[in-house]
DNA sequence: CTCTTACTGATAATGATTTTCATTCTTAAT
DNA sequence: ATTAAGAATGAAAATCATTATCAGTAAGAG
């Protein structure tokens, strides 16, 4: 696997250099699994699928990079409560964005939807203005999720 | 101070026995702490409180029991990114319910916010109806939190 | 091409949460 | 009230995700 590709200048290089940031391999790589693979990685899951192919990086920079990349708001990091963090991009150059999480408590199975999204998007919208001028709070990012039990986890019991 | 009042049946009882658990000092105590404190208690926080008045009871109580809540219902438990879980009666006797979080992801205050919510509740009650219909899923319990910068950091930056 | 210093990876450290296990206590049955 | 069964407890050790350290490496401005 050729992991860098200078000639090859990706969406996210503007980005990084505007912050001051370099282009470094392990970067590179990390964006790229996050990229193609469907979502919802553990730093593990990264180093795992990354390490395959290139096994100098360490578990280290996967967690430095990801710190990284939420900071500058390029994925959002999750908590679906199993004990380690969760990542995904926010948007590929096009890409779809918003869909909300539904978690089954029991086995732990995440569901993304994004049906009926667009009535939740302009509540919370109105919200978020709401709650600019009341608390004078900010707010750069949302969240929304359904605890509950998935179809099998309701049959077993 | 008097931890066991077999005189006086809590609100609570009820629900404890009719799962089958026993109602026992330890958990006396940390429903207590939780229904006087105010909110967003990690683990450790409850047993700083009741160690003093109560030094016996050991963490690992505190989290059997906190994780006990969780399950039953009785107490949701929250994860506001700062690397330890945060516990809340999901209400008093009559108590209000509802509230969101706003999150300040540079100094980590936790706002409340109770306004506005009623809109909210009655959309994302539609919402949950159709998640049923259409991915079978039987959410119990939703999450909403804004994340952004506080009054306080906005000025900083 | 060179120099500055941001970035990296190995290792050790941290810190929240869990597991283990022998002992204690609640409670249903007597 | 007494007792027996096993649920609950606490101390200590174990896990395990994440973070800090630090010396070596490499990006990229000039």
């Amino acid at each position: 696997m050729q992991i860098r590709n200078g000639l090859r200048p990706m969406w996210w290089h503007g980005r990084f250099r505007g912050c001051g940031y370099r282009i470094t391999a392990p970067r590179e790589a990390i964006l790229d699994v996050l990229s193609k693979s469907d979502k919802h990685l553990s730093a593990e899951d990264i180093y795992i699928k990354i390490h395959t192919h290139y096994p100098v990086i360490g578990l280290t920079t996967i967690y430095r990079t990801l710190d990284l990349l939420t900071n500058i708001g390029l994925i959002f990091k999750f908590d679906f409560g199993d004990g380690r963090a969760r990542y995904e991009l926010v948007k590929g150059p096009k890409g779809k964005t918003h869909h909300h999480h539904l978690i089954c408590t029991n086995c732990n199975r995440i569901i993304d939807y994004t049906d009926f999204i667009d009535e939740e998007i302009k509540l919370l919208e109105q919200t978020e203005k709401k709650l600019l001028k009341k608390y004078n709070f900010k707010s750069t990012n949302k969240l929304i999720q359904f605890y509950g039990l998935c179809e099998k986890c309701q049959k077993m019991s």
